[in-house]
DNA sequence: CTATTAACCTATCGGTTTACTAGGTTTAAA
DNA sequence: TTTAAACCTAGTAAACCGATAGGTTAATAG
């Protein structure tokens, strides 16, 4: 399951997205644009500056922008930062390996198989999908 | 992230399906070989048991054993069980819809149109994948 | 220079879920 | 009648989630 901190992320990015204009857009916009608790998404578009997909500016007139151009910007990326790791087991993960304490050998592991191809389906999706092509889409 | 429960319960059917006779495996047997605890193991074969899964002989002897064919079970009936929902948010669920309560519209929703992409490719590797595909595999 | 605005920081918190564990009861075979 | 196994109920420590509170810092407008 998506956390609500990645979903609301998401959803944030791709409102400063649609923005034509490179004007920073403030917390407060989005927040009540999007139906978001503030302080939460505060927190959010914080973590998203750190990681070095928004800019942000302080002060009256202040807010975050889009450091990279949308196309530019993979969803797998935004994912990864927010949510962590997109294989469903840490075993196939490739960012954010991690051992299993009960398997004694991943080849024989009946789990592991299955894993790396959920794995490969959603990397696929999420890799194809830009920033650009989620914040503008036709419905 | 797949939890503990689905995984230790996907091993487990899959050391039920890899027994060529059909006699009752207990709990212990699988428990030992496959590094899973038993009492929690306990609690997951019963699930698997009262979903239709598994059946069960009580005593000496006793155990569990496939009641349908391996080659029959697809993986998605067995994570829809264990885990829940297959999708990654509820509003894009086929068997576990629920609405998002920040979401106006879902047509436009940002997030939507993304996950349900992400839905339909693992809907499509855990449906082609049976039990019998990740019990018996050459790696 | 001052007021205002908005990002930034730290801390906390109630609720839920997870992964177990404990300790028993029931059923069936030897 | 002993033993082995499923079955049942309850609890629990730890982690995580989604938020809230209450400030500090920095930049702009007047």
């Amino acid at each position: 399951m998506l956390s609500k901190k990645t979903k609301y992320g998401i959803k944030a990015l791709a409102y400063i997205a649609r923005k034509k204009d490179r004007k920073p857009v403030q917390a407060s916009e989005i927040s009540e644009s999007e139906n978001i608790s503030q302080k939460f998404l505060e927190s959010i578009l914080l973590e998203l500056r750190k990681s070095g997909f928004l800019g942000s500016k302080k002060g009256k007139g202040g807010g975050y922008y889009l450091i990279k151009e949308p196309e530019e910007i993979k969803m797998t990326a935004v994912i990864r930062v927010l949510e962590g790791p997109i294989a469903m087991v840490p075993c196939v993960s490739l960012n954010y390996y991690e051992k299993c304490d009960d398997c004694p050998d991943e080849k024989t592991c009946s789990v592991h198989k299955l894993m790396i191809q959920v794995r490969d389906a959603s990397l696929n999706v999420l890799g194809e999908n830009t920033l650009q092509d989620i914040a503008f889409f036709n419905s």
